[in-house]
DNA sequence: ACGGTTCGTGACATCGATTACCCACCGTCG
DNA sequence: CGACGGTGGGTAATCGATGTCACGAACCGT
């Protein structure tokens, strides 16, 4: 077994020259004797030597290790997006660590605090706050997914919810549905706010009534969606068709369904999940895949970790419409 | 906004002692006077001083980090692991870093290496390796889980794999199927290989031979079980009854089964995953909360970090049988 | 031949904390 | 009364790397 400890000292003395000389060669600073950098790496690579992580950061000031901070990481889409990141910056040698805010704000500036203390390269952060403001001076990039910064100028990732929650209500419109339900989260959060606005408007250009009842929009939780879902279909004149609009309502909604065997109520959902194309009927979706956003992500940061000092930029993630089934059934 | 930097000499200097005396008040030494303590923290509450991590862990020696090493963060089981083990750290103040092996042995001692380096306080590990002796000498506790530890004394939180599989199979027995098909990863797999023993073990005891034309044992990944599926499916004379021996190939096969209709053919999974209690029947699985193993994992690893120096445990998580329909079913 | 560059190099300070070691009290005991 | 032991606290070394700066040698132009 290798000795437990190497030092650039170590490597120095092995070389012959002093630890500032070995650190160049380390740092591929060029004003080396060529001589004396052969020397230096064969010392390297003879004694296994890899420089601590710590102290570099330490006397660099940044940290070779990118952030993820998210409102859940157990949540699936998440994960993956996380597990996008972490690919990437495996592939740069640098590591990741990660933090859930549980979707409270004061929790995300704890984490962003924790994270810019410990010198972060940067954060790919999924905000839960409403305010960045907070972030004003930080010295680490950022780039924000899912939601946007407010009050703070960065790249940021997002999904064109307003779009997308139109295209679902059209795809169902077209169908020939008219009482088309809503679930959604709380329409705190941006997010669920543009893609109510989006039901909205595309039912309004139809020149569809809604009528009240049939906005659903405060469903925090899986088994709290499945509940509305079956007060919706024992309504005295229930909804023809329902367009959950995130992935944890879906999921209370998809069950529920079939379990009351009422798989002839049309359904669209906002976001791809796990075994949506293994029921019968197939769940049609708004798909916006969490591996693009986490590579769209992971390459903007990276891009600016490289220097880039152009202005923030604002991408957005594609959307399609699967067609699985469950959206092309007609009233 | 307060300064950007403030350091223990800092709030020395406010608090008119030397760094060492703030430095004793900060850890905790009881060798203080009560005043000059007091003097301190006030300085330390007036500045929002909170110590530099990096610098601290350079000292010191070790890190406030514990690492988790995973097949795949994206995959959902794994991803509850983490985000169990995240919470539990959370509440310790101390922060995660993540990385995928990817399955490969290579990277595993790749990534413990790079912690190990960064002075982790601890890794909860997924090994994808057979030989973990490399990690003898390790000053950071490590806690194994899914996976047993070969050449090594650690803690390891398991799942009853031998045990879970008869579990299972015996259901199927029970229902009257005779014909009982196997899905199964790779057998190098220790995990896989219990299963796949099990599996064996049960028929066997029952008096029933297995025909290796009904034993899948190398389904690496989901389009490749629903492959093996339809494969099983078409055979003169197919199986009543399926025993997925995993989640991702619980994924290729329930819904090939639901797409070819053959909703007739029992199914036995073992792990639980999205929307197996949605299908039409509903997917009778055993169940290894992955909760439970994150929190079981935790548990160990903060208990050895909080000095406990017993010998190596093997926790075993709690398996249980959830009937819903699909291993009901009788041939 | 001499001052001015450029090049390769090393001594030393530094990042921000912890810690080994030493000192200055104060009270007490022989 | 002087040595001793226990407190409270300071100085400087240390963790392992990098940045500053200065220095000697070779090189160059006039």
């Amino acid at each position: 077994m290798t000795a437990r400890k190497v030092r650039l000292a170590d490597v120095a003395a092995a070389a012959g020259t002093s630890t500032k000389t070995a650190s160049r060669v380390l740092n591929g600073d060029t004003r080396v004797a060529e001589e004396t950098r052969t020397r230096v790496e064969a010392a390297i690579a003879e004694l296994d030597y890899r420089p601590d992580p710590l102290a570099r950061s330490l006397r660099k000031g940044t940290d070779e290790t990118i952030g993820v901070v998210v409102d859940s990481i157990a949540d699936p889409f998440f994960a993956t997006v996380t597990g996008e990141i972490e690919k990437a910056a495996f592939a740069r040698g640098m590591t990741v660590t990660v933090a859930s805010t549980g979707r409270s704000a004061d929790r995300e500036r704890l984490l962003l605090d924790g994270m810019t203390r410990r010198r972060v390269a940067g954060v790919i952060v999924v905000p839960a706050s409403t305010d960045h403001e907070y972030l004003r001076g930080v010295s680490c990039s950022l780039v924000f997914v899912d939601r946007e910064a407010v009050g703070l100028d960065v790249d940021s990732v997002l999904v064109d919810d307003y779009l997308g929650a139109r295209m679902a209500v059209r795809h169902l419109i077209e169908q020939g549905h008219r009482r088309i339900a809503l679930l959604s989260d709380a329409p705190v959060l941006q997010t669920t706010a543009r893609r109510l606005a989006g039901y909205r408007a595309e039912l309004a250009e139809a020149g569809i009534s809604v009528p009240e009842e049939l906005v659903q929009a405060n469903c925090p939780d899986i088994p709290d969606a499945a509940a509305r879902t079956a007060e919706l279909l024992r309504m005295a004149e229930p909804p023809t068709a329902i367009f959950s609009s995130n992935i944890r309502c879906s999921m209370g909604v998809a069950p529920v369904l079939h379990s009351l065997s009422r798989t002839d109520v049309a359904l669209v959902c906002f976001g791809d999940f796990f075994m949506a194309d293994a029921l019968q009927p197939a769940v049609t979706v708004i798909d916006h895949r969490p591996e693009v956003i986490g590579q769209l992500a992971a390459d903007r940061l990276f891009h600016r970790l490289s220097g880039a000092s152009e202005p923030a930029t604002r991408i957005e993630a594609p959307l399609h419409l699967v067609r699985r089934g469950s959206g092309e059934l007609r009233p």
